[in-house]
DNA sequence: GCCAACGTTGGC
DNA sequence: GCCAACGTTGGC
């Protein structure tokens, strides 16, 4: 995948287990678990500090952007892959090699309705984009600026 | 709950 | 390095 460039992004929350309201009380949030490593190498190697994202709720009803936030911190040592207690823990990690890295992200916005994927896949602007793929499962995605930028229009003229 | 489409693991 | 088996993701 092409990421020179990219600086806008969309990232994937089960809403059961962290969703936009969670994200909205905590402000912020270290996006730990990823186990992954295309979507780990997006956050190692090519997110940076000031990167606007999509939050999306995936497994929902519906499934859709909920949201906006933007990347507050470079990625660090996701250490929920060394707790043993933890449900993302994975027996290869070590300390002195973690294996799993994760970003923080700042909470910005929490859209009035959920723009939901169906409606996205209506949209002939976005029919390139990747999180419409066939089979396309990444839990983090880079985002045109084009895309990221019908989709805040898409959102922000949902009448409440 | 189903299942297609992936990614990962492990035997060889 | 191959690839079958298995596990996971995520829409529906």
């Amino acid at each position: 995948m092409a990421t020179q460039n990219t600086q806008f992004w969309l990232m994937k929350s089960e809403p059961t287990s962290y969703s936009i309201d969670d994200f909205k009380k905590d402000k912020k949030t270290f996006w730990e678990g990823v186990r992954n490593y295309q979507a780990r190498n997006f956050m190692m190697n090519n997110m940076n500090i000031g990167d606007p994202i999509l939050f999306y709720h995936s497994n929902a009803r519906p499934s859709g952007v909920t949201g906006l936030g933007t990347i507050s911190k470079k990625a660090t040592p996701d250490l929920t892959a060394i707790d043993k207690k933890s449900k993302y823990f994975d027996p290869k990690a070590t300390k002195k090699s973690p294996r799993w890295f994760a970003v923080t992200v700042n909470f910005q916005k929490k859209f009035k309705q959920i723009l939901p994927l169906e409606q996205l896949r209506k949209e002939k602007s976005l029919k390139n984009m990747l999180l419409l793929k066939k089979g396309q499962r990444l839990s983090i995605l880079p985002v045109t600026k084009k895309e990221f930028e019908h989709i805040l229009k898409l959102a922000t003229s949902i009448k409440s």
